[in-house]
DNA sequence: ACTCAAAGTTTCGCATGCGAACTATTATCT
DNA sequence: AGATAATAGTTCGCATGCGAAACTTTGAGT
């Protein structure tokens, strides 16, 4: 095989998997009316109350401008409040309705059905995955830092 | 480590390196005043002329609806010609043109700068990576399934 | 031949996703 | 204190990305 095809190969893999993550994350979030990515935030969300707007960005490993319409969204099906800071006025506090807490809550179920299987993978299996994923971070950040 | 939060960190991993991903392919594709999936677009259109648009979504492993858009932009940016086809006319026949094909070979250099280092991996650890992704995508399939 | 199902594409409305430009506030420097 | 830089969010225009519904054409069954 030669190298152009060894590498299409691990990118067709990642997007491979991805898409059956975004499946997977799919059918969880559709059952309780909400999307993927609104899932995600309200996992960040239930772990750190009061969170900023970039501070969640950086967890959703997204743009703020992005990050911003997503709340905007949760905001109006009221599953997130956002308000000023009272010390810093320029910062907004992010954190759960009781209807985001309930709903979380209700996800549970499904979240263990469809992602404990996860867990299947071997410990060695799971730190060699992790392994390889740092190193593949850290050949593509050497590689883009290089132009 | 608890078992949510060790699933956490797969997702997390994963969304990792697809940001420094697209980032990278953001990289070369905006030198040719492209995008990221136009230019996997190119690199597929290269090897299949006259492919067809389900045959290409499969490959981009992208819905029909949302790779009916990326050839529209395509066709008015002159990269692509869209024909029907003269034994199926419910088909489209889809090609690079003459500007699609060297903007293709223009993007070589650049490519093969950004995505090479990858090869660093070394063929066990390649191996041993599509091993894991192959049981991981195998997993979450069965966990879909059963529901 | 006629009906109905299936296939291939397109269109629609919506939710991400990005970078650039903008506003408001806070911090810094002299 | 006043000018300037830095920070936190927001808005804008655009490109993915999805599923559902529509459309045309083809195939299959009778």
């Amino acid at each position: 095989m030669d190298r152009e095809q060894r590498i299409t190969n691990i990118f067709q893999s990642y997007r491979e998997v991805n898409k059956v993550f975004y499946h997977l994350m799919l059918n969880v979030a559709q059952e309780h009316g909400i999307t993927p990515i609104q899932l995600m935030t309200l996992r960040i969300l239930k772990e750190q109350p009061q969170a900023g707007l970039s501070f969640l960005a950086a967890k959703l490993n997204l743009n703020n401008s992005t990050t911003c319409g997503i709340i905007d969204r949760m905001v109006k099906a009221d599953l997130v409040t956002r308000e000023r800071s009272g010390t810093d006025r320029r910062a907004v506090n992010l954190s759960l309705t009781d209807r985001g807490k309930a709903l979380w809550n209700e996800t549970e179920a499904t979240r263990m059905k469809m992602f404990l299987p996860l867990l299947q993978l071997s410990v060695e299996e799971e730190n060699e995955f992790h392994r390889i994923q740092q190193k593949i971070l850290s050949i593509l950040r050497d590689a883009r830092e290089e132009v």
